[in-house]
DNA sequence: ACACCTGGACCGTCTGGACGGTACAGTTTA
DNA sequence: TAAACTGTACCGTCCAGACGGTCCAGGTGT
């Protein structure tokens, strides 16, 4: 791993310590240099300018979710609708760091939709693959409701507590399990 | 309806046009006053800042959603789950309009959170009404898979035809009336 | 009937500050 | 010696919000 490459990951953990601890509204170059201990020239130096910054944000968390993904699969391949469930887990073990860089990716999605570019792709190859794979759609509809707990987190939006989110997520994987009828 | 009523609510809509139009970040005073035939001035005698002309969208498409639901729960009533059911149905039909504010609103909200509690209220009672009607944690999914299909729409994530959703949504109702085995 | 006043609705302009980004000369480190 | 920075100074733009003034409909007193 080269110097860059170390650099640029403590930059990025840098910004997900921001936004966990006050907020996307928060995270700017200044806050992200002092934060990793850099100046800001220092981070620009890797990062042209803030939307790139965030751009590898995004290809941070898409790629954890696939490796993780990746993963629950060979875990799971052979039972029913693997797909999903692999897509599940992968999605309900997301680590602070990467909630935090989802709600700045978020932040920044809601003005500008093409920055998540990447990720409609991504979800686009998701969808395929568990139409594909699970009975009618039910697959999908896991697949949303997946999405959809994930983003209330964020916005902190669900008076849920751990042992419900616990009870929710074994449900749905029971759901794919079970299948359809 | 007094004078200021017709004008704020002249206002939240061109607020909402010119997300519709231009996307959240070109959500400005300056923008909205143009819009709405309006001085700047015009618009913070109304709305003493910009937040509080967000709070007043959160409002309202809150208020529309319940009113819809309201709706279809006298028509859904007696049926098996019908508080989801009705809930799917409320947020299936926003209009372009309440859509383009929640995209406003989707973006206030991922940089400051406080900016959504009556969202967090709301939807803490829905889910109570929720989980006491409905078989399991069935009903929850159903609703998280309904917010992670808006959101998720949005965010223009999905590449889903106009049909795949109706089918969808048609799904989900299904699955709401079959309740759990 | 007329002057007077009040208060709501709105206009136009200004300012202060935050931030993204640039420039560049110098310094450390592998 | 080249990459990886530091540090500082600076620019331009954007935008929220403040503020003083205007217009006018409708009371109020005489």
């Amino acid at each position: 791993m080269s110097q860059a490459q170390i650099s640029q990951e403590r930059i990025l953990n840098a910004a997900a310590a921001i936004v966990g601890r006050s907020g996307a509204a928060h995270l700017t170059i200044d806050a992200v240099a002092a934060e990793a201990g850099l100046s800001k020239g220092g981070v620009l130096y890797h990062f042209p300018n803030k939307r790139s910054m965030i751009e590898a944000m995004v290809q941070f968390v898409l790629e954890n979710v696939a490796e993780r993904a990746a993963r629950h699969r060979t875990r799971l391949s052979g039972g029913r609708n693997a797909v999903v469930r692999s897509f599940i887990c992968a999605e309900h073990d997301l680590d602070p760091r990467e909630r935090a860089m989802s709600i700045a990716i978020l932040a920044a999605a809601a003005e500008d939709p093409d920055l998540v570019a990447p990720a409609r792709a991504r979800l686009a190859v998701w969808l395929d693959e568990i139409m594909r794979d699970s009975d009618g759609d039910l697959g999908i509809i896991l697949m949303l409701a997946t999405e959809g707990l994930r983003f209330l987190s964020m916005l902190d939006l669900l008076p849920l507590t751990c042992a419900d989110r616990e009870r929710i997520h074994q449900r749905m994987l029971a759901m794919a399990e079970a299948g359809d009828p």
